[in-house]
DNA sequence: CTGGGCAATGAAACCGGTTGCACAACCGGT
DNA sequence: ACCGGTTGTGCAACCGGTTTCATTGCCCAG
C-alpha cells in the first residue's frame, strides 16, 4: 500500500504539500497539484482513513439508531442516509437500541466517543432521554420533534387527518385508529390529529399502544369488529396488513372493514379505492443525514436546531 | 478526553507499561496492573479506537453486505452479527449491494480497504463475483456456499423437501414451489431439493424466479389457481404473505390452497396445520460472525474454509 | 560467588496522515 | 531601490496508541 510519503517522493516535494496538494488543493500552486494528482494516480495511492481521522481528531463515523430492525419503515430511512453518508465519506453504522429509558444511556455515552453524530430515528423515551443521548454529540432527530434539536419528520399526522375525513365524507360514522408503539411521538401526533378530525363527526375508536407489527394486526381484528367500525386507520403497514388478513380470515369474513394503509398494500392489491399514505423513506434518510453533515461541517453557520418536513402524499391531497 | 499518557503518569508507570496492563495484562506484574486498571477507572479512560486502528493497521470495521434491506429475512441476521461484532469490539456496517455483476467489485474494492473483512449475505452473482468479492479480505458467505470461502447457510432445502414429503403424504396431488430471486444460490438449493422430492410421486409446477416481497405473492396467485395446485410452497415469507392474502381475497376466495411459510403467518394466525419453516436468522449472523473473527484473530489456526450449517425447524422434523 | 535466563519495565520509534510556524520568492507601490 | 504583503513550500511536531529493543533486577543452577 502506499502511502502519502511515496506519493510526495515521487512528485519531488514534501508530505506536507502532498497531503495539502489533495485535500485542499487551493493551497498548493496548480501545477503542483497537477503533478502530486499524477503521483498518487500512477500510485493508486488511496489515503489511509485511520490515519486522517487520528490527526484530524475525528472518527468518520456516523450512527444512525433505531428502535427496531424489525420495521419495515425504517429501512428505507437507512438507504436514504447510507447513501448521503456515503458520497460524504463516512461510514455509517447502524445501531438498534430502543432508547427508552435514562438507564440506557450509559450504553449510549460508550457509542457516542466512537462516533462523530448521531441520527436518531423515532426515539421511544421520554424527553429528558433524548435530550440526554442528544448531549453527546451532534444529533439529528427523525419522526420526532424535540427543543433544541434539529429534526427531521414525515408530516403524517396531516395525512393521518385527512384520511379520517375522506372517511367521514364517504360516510363512515364509525372509525377506528390503531396505535404504534408505546412512547412513540409519530404515534401522539398522529393520535391527536386523528381526535380532531373526527371530533363532533364521528365515533373514534382508539387502539393500542401496538408494536408495528402483523402479528399486532392480527390480534386486533376482534376488538374492530367488536366495536363496528366500518373504517380502520392503523399506525403501520404491518399493522394494517395482519389486520386486513385477519379480517378475510374465517374467523371475521365479509364483515366489510375498509382498511387504509400504505403504499405497499394498496399498490399490491390493486384496491384503488383503498387510502394510501406514501411516506418516502429514503428521503427522510437523506435529509436527515444532509442535516448531520451541515452540524458536523466546520464550516461558519452554528447550525441553529430546526424542524423539517418531508412531503407525505396521499389521495384526495388538498 | 483523557489519554494513555494520563493514565500512565497517575500509575506512575510509562506509556508501554500501561498500553500492555490494558491489551495484555499478563505482560506485567499483577499489582502494576491493578494500579493501571484502578488509574484508568479514575480517570474514566477510553481508549482512542483510531489510534488503536493507526498502531494496528487494522480498521476494527467488519462489513455485513446484503442485496437489500427490503427483506426481512435479512434483519435477524445483521442483528445477530451487530451483536456479536460489538462483543468483539468491533464496528459492523451494513452495506447494500447486489453483487451481481463483475463490474461492481470496483465499489467493492474501495469498500474492501476500509474493513477488515466481510460477510455476505446471499450474493446473487456468479461464482467469479463472489471469488472476486472474496478475494479483497477475510469473507464469510451466509446462505450461499462456494469452494474455498467459509460458508454458514440455513439447510432450508431439506426442509424444504421434506415438507413436500409431508404435502404429498397429506394427499396433495398437484404442488407447486415459487421460486425466489434470480441467482439465489439458496433458490437453487431448494428447487433440486423440492424436485427430488416430488419426482414420480406428484406433479410439481415451479414459478419464478420471483423477488421475496408481498406484491410478488399477491402476483403469482392467478397462475397458482390456473395450475390447480393444492399445496404450495413459497420461497420467502413474503411472498406466502402475499399469496395467502390474495388468494383469500375476493378473486380467489375458498380456492382451497394449503400455503406453507415462515414462522409468522403460521403462529400468528394459529393455523397449526399448515407446516411451517423456522430459520433462526440471528443464529445465523452470530455464527457468521464468529467464524469471520476466527478468520481475524491472528491466532495460529488457519482459519480452513468450511461449511457451517445452521439447524432449521419444521414440522415432522426427522 | 557467578553467569545464564527470565520477568518487568521504560525509552523511543512507529503507524500515516495533518497543521502551525518559519522561510524564501515574488508581487506591486512609493 | 526598499518595503509590507501575499503565495508556495518544507520542517517538524502532533494525534494516541502499539511494539521493538535495551535495561534492570532477580532467581537459580553450576
Amino acid at each position: 500500500m502506499p502511502t502519502l510519503a511515496d506519493v510526495a517522493a515521487r512528485a519531488a516535494v514534501s508530505k506536507a504539500t502532498a497531503s495539502r496538494a489533495l485535500s485542499r488543493p487551493e493551497l498548493v500552486a496548480p501545477d503542483t497539484a497537477e503533478r502530486v494528482f499524477s503521483a498518487a494516480r500512477e500510485l493508486g495511492f488511496v489515503p489511509s482513513r485511520v490515519a486522517r481521522q487520528l490527526a484530524r481528531g475525528t472518527s468518520g463515523i456516523v450512527a444512525l439508531v433505531v428502535p427496531t430492525l424489525d420495521n419495515s419503515f425504517f429501512t428505507p430511512i437507512i438507504a436514504g442516509a447510507q447513501a448521503r453518508a456515503g458520497e460524504a465519506d463516512l461510514q455509517l453504522t447502524v445501531a438498534v437500541h430502543p432508547l427508552e429509558d435514562i438507564a440506557e444511556l450509559g450504553a449510549f455515552e460508550r457509542l457516542s466517543r466512537q462516533v462523530d453524530g448521531f441520527i436518531l430515528v423515532a426515539p421511544r423515551g421520554g424527553d429528558d432521554v433524548v435530550h440526554g443521548a442528544g448531549a453527546f454529540k451532534p444529533t439529528v432527530l427523525v419522526d420526532r420533534e424535540l427543543a433544541g434539536l434539529t429534526s427531521v419528520v414525515a408530516d403524517t399526522a396531516t395525512a393521518f387527518g385527512s384520511l379520517i375525513d375522506r372517511f367521514i365524507v364517504d360516510g363512515h360514522s364509525r372509525l377506528a385508529y390503531i396505535g404504534g408503539p408505546e412512547g412513540s411521538w409519530q404515534d401522539r401526533q398522529r393520535t391527536a390529529a386523528v381526535r380532531n378530525a373526527a371530533a363532533g363527526r364521528a365515533e373514534l375508536l382508539v387502539l393500542g399502544p401496538l408494536p408495528s407489527t402483523f402479528a399486532a394486526g392480527v390480534g386486533v381484528a376482534a376488538e374492530i369488529v367488536d366495536g363496528r367500525a366500518t373504517a380502520v386507520l392503523p399506525y403501520a403497514t404491518a399493522i394494517g396488513l395482519g389486520l386486513m388478513f385477519a379480517l378475510r380470515s374465517t374467523a371475521h369474513r365479509d364483515v366489510g372493514v375498509t382498511v387504509s394503509s400504505e403504499r405497499m398494500i394498496v399498490e399490491s392489491l390493486g384496491l384503488a379505492d383503498v387510502p394510501a399514505i406514501d411516506v418516502d423513506g429514503e428521503e427522510l434518510g437523506r435529509v436527515a443525514m444532509d442535516r448531520l453533515l451541515d452540524a458536523l461541517a466546520p464550516a461558519g453557520a452554528p447550525p441553529s436546531a430546526d424542524r423539517l418536513t418531508v412531503p407525505v402524499r396521499w389521495p384526495n391531497a388538498r
